[in-house]
DNA sequence: TATTTTTTTTAGATTTGCCTAAATTATAAT
DNA sequence: ATTATAATTTAGGCAAATCTAAAAAAAATA
């Protein structure tokens, strides 16, 4: 079956929502899609017949097993080219979100196989997400926010949200990247912000904001 | 201004079909597009009010220097692209055209001019097509088809026709590619086909198909 | 439990890009 | 110069993907 740019976006965002909440509403995906509930009511009437989901009216939608798997072909698909963009055309860690969303539509199967090869079959996005293999198995990491990391609890940067732009040029000032070893020495309840140390560096303070887009995973 | 996929083949096919006719009729259109005559001037009436054209009804069209600009980008696009794809991801060559339709409408100017720069500015797609440069100037290679090439008169491969498929596979076996230097030693009328000399070669015959999909640069 | 609020769906419109069938204009042939 | 043919445009329609406004259902609250 083939879908067009639109279906797509629709089962990538179902797949992310459904991530955190397994069973996901028509007004989370209008928000994360950036358009009127009604419309999305629309599509998931259409996307319904093509048998990709479970929708039954007022309760929500799920993907079924074929949904899945296309939502995994598109998200190695976006993972890849993200990748590709970094380590090939040096673009910058925040500005390759928005060029793989396009990239991410391109449908010939042997192109993303031999750009698989041709970057070496990476296991991960510059994020630190995990990229679906072809027959869309991944490794599950269960890293978390480094906002959510207990006090004195060792960890290792693991990934940063991908969404978000003006990530890097604040880590690369704060010397964080991916593999860094972090650990919380004190959390300010007034403001959220934390303090945490770096191998031997002295304490460095984060805001709220920034630790809940870095993610860890305990050691 | 912005341009739906749709609007870029537009002006795609019209620059492609300007080149050799100047004025371009609806019917010629329909055909390189493989839509109906009623929807081209339905388009072309849309793409006039963008100021990208000339058009007259019952005149023909003609892109006017922005149109121009704007068909030179994505012809820019569809050549890096081809040259990536043979280049790095070792597609063959007749595989390519139809990816680097779908990678040319990735619009991100960055995205561009990263790729050529990581590809060394290459001059030529996989072709023997000319790439244009960022701002649209392109070597005008005055090639003909080896089969409008005269008796006896020395001349180099220079390219071969994009779109069709199967070429690698006839050229491999006849060993002839880019660069190679050929010389049309007798011609038949009765079917159009040419005996040729490549170097030290004892004699080949090309039918007038292949004749025609194989262009060169007479010496 | 009854009422209010929120969420979701339905109904009806719009734009893009295509179609078919009919009308119009240009070109070629007698 | 008329007529026949070919090319082009107009008119009216359709599907995808969106929207607004109104109706209906579910959830929250009094």
């Amino acid at each position: 079956m083939n879908f067009s740019i639109a279906e797509e976006n629709y089962i990538k965002a179902i797949w992310r929502l459904q991530q955190a909440d397994s069973n996901v509403t028509t007004n989370e995906l209008s928000a994360e899609l950036q358009t009127k509930p009604a419309s999305v009511t629309d599509m998931l009437k259409r996307l319904k017949e093509k048998k990709i989901l479970n929708y039954e009216p007022y309760y929500g939608v799920k993907l079924n097993a074929d949904g899945k798997k296309i939502a995994l072909g598109i998200i190695r698909r976006h993972r890849l080219w993200e990748y590709f963009l970094v380590e090939k055309l040096k673009f910058e860690w925040d500005a390759v979100h928005v060029i793989a969303e396009e990239l991410e539509h391109v449908s010939s199967p042997e192109l993303v196989e031999r750009l698989d090869h041709f970057l070496g079959f990476p296991k991960a996005d510059p994020h630190g997400d995990p990229i679906p293999d072809s027959s869309g198995r991944m490794e599950t990491s269960k890293h978390i926010s480094l906002h959510q990391l207990k006090e004195q609890q060792p960890a290792i940067v693991s990934g940063v949200n991908d969404q978000s732009s003006g990530l890097p040029e604040i880590l690369r000032q704060k010397k964080i990247s991916i593999g860094t070893k972090v650990e919380i020495k004190q959390r300010f309840l007034f403001d959220g912000s934390i303090e945490i140390k770096i191998r031997n560096q002295p304490l460095i303070t984060l805001s709220e904001q920034l630790a809940k887009n870095i993610y860890v995973t305990p050691l």
